[in-house]
DNA sequence: TATGAATGAGGGTTCATTCAT
DNA sequence: GATGAATGAACCCTCATTCAT
């Protein structure tokens, strides 16, 4: 009669709502779309979403981890043998045009929020830590190599990259008609011409 | 006895409203505000403000291009002899920390909002547009001081420089306790870099 | 310096309002419209209306009498050879048209408002007791030219009239592209059937 | 555990809101009656009446309906045998007094706004419609056994008996103390009269 | 006389959340 | 698990009215 839970199931139906959910606060941003919508988009009823989350406020939250994960999941598992430059940035070199950046705008949401939300700003925080730990690795590799200026100091250069890279979205809203790939050329030759060592006199 | 209409009290008053807003909307987000709250940050009563403007829409539409014109202020107006690198992120050096920087996060704000909102999107173009139109200009100049690279296109350039500078205010929420002198000379490095042409063998 | 207010110009300025007045509830209801609507209709700023009116209420029911007195204007000074039928129908007669029974709408609003509202019922009552009067008087004068049934109470027979004369306006409103003309001349004739004495046998 | 969706019940209470919304309506006009008020009246909480009505237009459209449907049911199923004029004033005849006509009170309300709103105009336009269907068929019935002047339109004699049905709630408003027996007999004689096939010489 | 800035209560509506089923 | 009826606070906005000028 006790039927047992199945967690996986749970589990795996929590990442569907909170997809759904990022499909939603992109269409009408975190305060405009509603629960109601976010279970419509899901295909569950109103009540159900508490099953799964006991606020609105951990969806957020919840979506804000799920996504930042999945984003920086790019960054690892590179080959060994790439341009440190391509490496740095395959974040951005794993898309294809201007739509599949699209759904990284949520992150201008989420930094708005992180200005006066302290747990979203945590978050943001925690997941930048990881980031920020791969690409310091990969530019200290680079320096082995000697790929990269010595001199520059490899945390502070990795969280610079981070703001840049999380720019790139920025671009379509700003100005219209952008060609994606020579935006994404252009950007790899400014980090390329920066990292590089200065030429021997 | 003298029945002045007075449009410039009008205007004057206005501009307090879009300055109390302001601080609203970074304070509670641009949904998360209330129009009372405005209000009363204003010190006027919850009707009065529609006096002013006709929907709490049109009072980010009309903080948005204020705030942009003011933004932009800072480029234009440079001393001819300043070095280009400086002179394009002239908006960075006329800040002293972090704490002037702050108030630039509502940039996040429209930017999520312009990627639902026809309007705000406009309203971030057109400033655009202006912003680019100076930095092109100054590109130019460089190029032809032969402190930039020829090779370079000004108009994209432009564009991705302004992506790079309003990157700036993700900075302090991404990291804790992030230098803000060194970020700034870090900034400038890269620039300068590459905007420099190519060292002739 | 004590400039007397002109009581001419004053009553004046009064009655130009009221039909202001009556044109902004005829097109948005007695609710609906509002004093700044009213205001901006007559040409005034919106605190001027108070030298004039010391409230809304007040103006629904001067309008309401204003009106009432011009309508049952018609009914007096009728030529004395006239139809009995047709001088007690007068009003309708001196209309051509349903755009010249337009105006009369505002009676619903008026007989909506009367039911709850007991200063325009009192308004409307004493306005229908001149009416009837009125009427009565025309009856009693085609009882004795042997025109009207003797047996007809003209007080009764009055009370109803003026109701069907008032039920005109209804007719565009539920029947779309009615006849005028053809209304108003089966309306005579129900009502010179109603009142003609019985055939003798 | 049986988890109806239940439409009937649903149903039920929407009647159950719309005759409430009746009373509101009544007792304080249209614009007057407030959501709250109506809500207060069906005993729910503020919110709960938008789900099920998405507005208080809607409220306003489906009351009118609904009111108008259950009206003019009156008309429908009379016995074979009656007396064609009383037949064609049944709506009149089963009441008893004026508090009964009180309800109808809300025609003046409908009438007022269908003056302005072209969706009250449909709803009346559409009933009317269907009432005039049911009484020209009386009328054409009555010509056929002698009790109709068959020299009068059918379709337009329809219409204006619904005004002069409709005008009955004017009645009380206007003249105090009305004797509602006599007023009905009157009524009911004039059409009589009216109807009535010319005595032959 | 005349203006229009200013008030604040209240209107329609939305929405996160709860709970009986 | 799953539903959707139900709540009540809060939101944006309107409006009759007042008052300094």
């Amino acid at each position: 009669m006790a039927r047992k839970v199945d967690p996986e199931k749970h589990e795996e139906k929590r990442l569907e709502l909170l997809e759904a959910a990022h499909r939603c606060f992109l269409r009408e941003g975190l305060r405009g779309a509603s629960t109601a919508t976010i279970c419509k988009e899901a295909g569950i009823s109103p009540g159900h979403l508490y099953h799964y989350f006991s606020s609105k406020e951990v969806i957020v939250e919840a979506m804000a981890e799920d996504y930042l994960r999945r984003l920086h999941g790019y960054f690892a598992d590179q080959p060994e043998d790439a341009d440190t430059s391509a490496l740095l940035l395959s974040e951005i070199w794993t898309m294809q045009g201007w739509s599949d950046v699209e759904h990284c705008r949520i992150l201008f949401e989420l930094l708005a929020e992180a200005g006066r939300n302290p747990r979203i700003r945590a978050i943001l925080q925690e997941n930048t830590r990881h980031v920020r730990a791969i690409l310091s690795q990969t530019l200290k590799a680079g320096q082995a190599k000697g790929e990269v200026d010595p001199a520059l100091d490899p945390e502070q250069v990795a969280a610079m990259l981070i703001a840049v890279v999380d720019a790139a979205p920025m671009l379509p809203l700003m100005v219209d008609g952008l060609d994606f790939a020579a935006s994404r050329d252009m950007l790899t030759l400014m980090v390329r011409r920066f990292l590089a060592p200065p030429a021997k006199e």
